[in-house]
DNA sequence: ACTTCTTAAGCTGTATACAGCTATACTGAT
DNA sequence: ATCAGTATAGCTGTATACAGCTTAAGAAGT
């Protein structure tokens, strides 16, 4: 369940682990946007100094995931609105070319994936399993990455994943429902593409509920403010 | 003509400008692929301490340009040709969406700034100027990121710039004429777009011209590796 | 002459001490 | 009571010492 803490004394921390580990928590909202990250907290916590730590924060600042202010502190991000359409608007347009770039063999282990994320979406249940919701989307971009052939496209829908995530989880929260919905709707289609090892199907499948995903965020993000 | 080192001890230098200015001879050539860039060296010139070097080069290595291995040393990467072809194939699909993502207003400064790049465009020299050549390339580059209002697109476009440059300009010291003049075409047709506030068009001129370069790379790098 | 083992040089990775910046709480005068 | 000024706690930024890894040169045995 909490494999990280478990790993303290088990294997050393490099600092990619680190900036893995970070990086995830962000995304799953571990660490929320507003929330102070102390170099020396992480540093105790993963066992080594603040060398490494710094490290990898400083590559995730890359991804305008956190911030760093000198005498202050690390904070994640709370992305503006407009941040929030760039990213949508760049990953409505990568995703058709997640088939016309792709080459690859779909195999079983591809069908097996999507074939169990489909059985524990169908179980989720509207409270209580918003977690469960999140990892299963985080498998979901795994097993997606693992299909783009172009290492380019693969680094650059990876960054949008990124930035789009703790924002499309935290309206899933809201939304509940209509999000558990859609998503085995598109599992249910995605699966289907896969056994026709159509991947240009895919990269439009991704196009159209990323669409669904933004007017959600739409809805319950942007209009709340305008009220 | 060397304003790096005169400002040794003008302006203490940040982790940015040591990233940028280390970033920027890499895709220069002025760090040429496999050269080994020693942290200590690169503290001294700086007038820094090593910390902030790598912690420079520690960002450079997402952008998959360089490589630090634990007792070895940092060295600036040759791209593999599929890795190389990776980065033309995404660029080039990036290239037309500066249009249509972009609202930015052409003012007199783009316009100005065209016209200059065209007058020193024409001057070039087949021998000799390849230096200039690589400057008006970068000047251009950074005039259209200026037009990109999609900070991510605009984030896309850079990176792949950076990853495009040394392999490009290395192939401009070989095709020689032909690299120049598809560059005053391009600046040419480039300035039309702009003074009709024509910014679909000029995604459009990047898109063909990024063909045009990509070509003559297959040409020159790849060809001469199969005979 | 050749192979193998040892050793040393040179690099990056990490820990740690300290300098510098920022926000806040507190003090004192008005 | 209010405000200006100051002290302080707590954070990041930097320098430095040292540990650990890798490579290559050289010595010793065959």
């Amino acid at each position: 369940m909490n494999a990280n803490s478990l790993t303290i004394e088990d294997a050393p921390h490099t600092v990619q682990s680190i900036h893995d580990t970070i990086l995830e928590r962000i995304c799953l909202l571990d660490f929320h946007p507003g929330q102070q990250l102390k170099e020396a907290d992480l540093a105790t916590e993963f066992g080594v100094s603040r060398t490494p730590v710094r490290d990898a924060l400083s590559r995730i600042t890359h991804l305008n995931l956190i911030e760093t202010r000198n005498g202050v502190g690390t904070v994640v991000k709370e992305l503006p609105d407009q941040k929030i359409a760039d990213v949508y608007t760049t990953r409505l347009e990568l995703a058709p070319l997640i088939g016309t770039l792709s080459t690859t063999k779909i195999t079983q282990v591809h069908l097996d994936k999507i074939q169990d994320l489909i059985l524990r979406a169908k179980n989720l249940d509207d409270e209580k399993s918003s977690r469960s919701y999140v990892l299963i989307n985080h498998e979901l971009h795994q097993l997606l990455c693992d299909l783009i052939s172009n290492s380019v496209l693969r680094s650059f829908w990876r960054q949008t994943y990124y930035q789009a995530a703790s924002v499309w989880y935290r309206i899933a929260d809201i939304a509940g429902e209509a999000s558990i919905l859609s998503l085995v709707n598109e599992l249910t289609e995605l699966q289907t593409a896969l056994k026709n090892q159509d991947l240009i199907a895919v990269g439009h499948i991704q196009r159209i509920y990323i669409g669904y995903g933004y007017a959600r965020i739409q809805q319950y993000l942007f209009d709340s403010k305008t009220k």
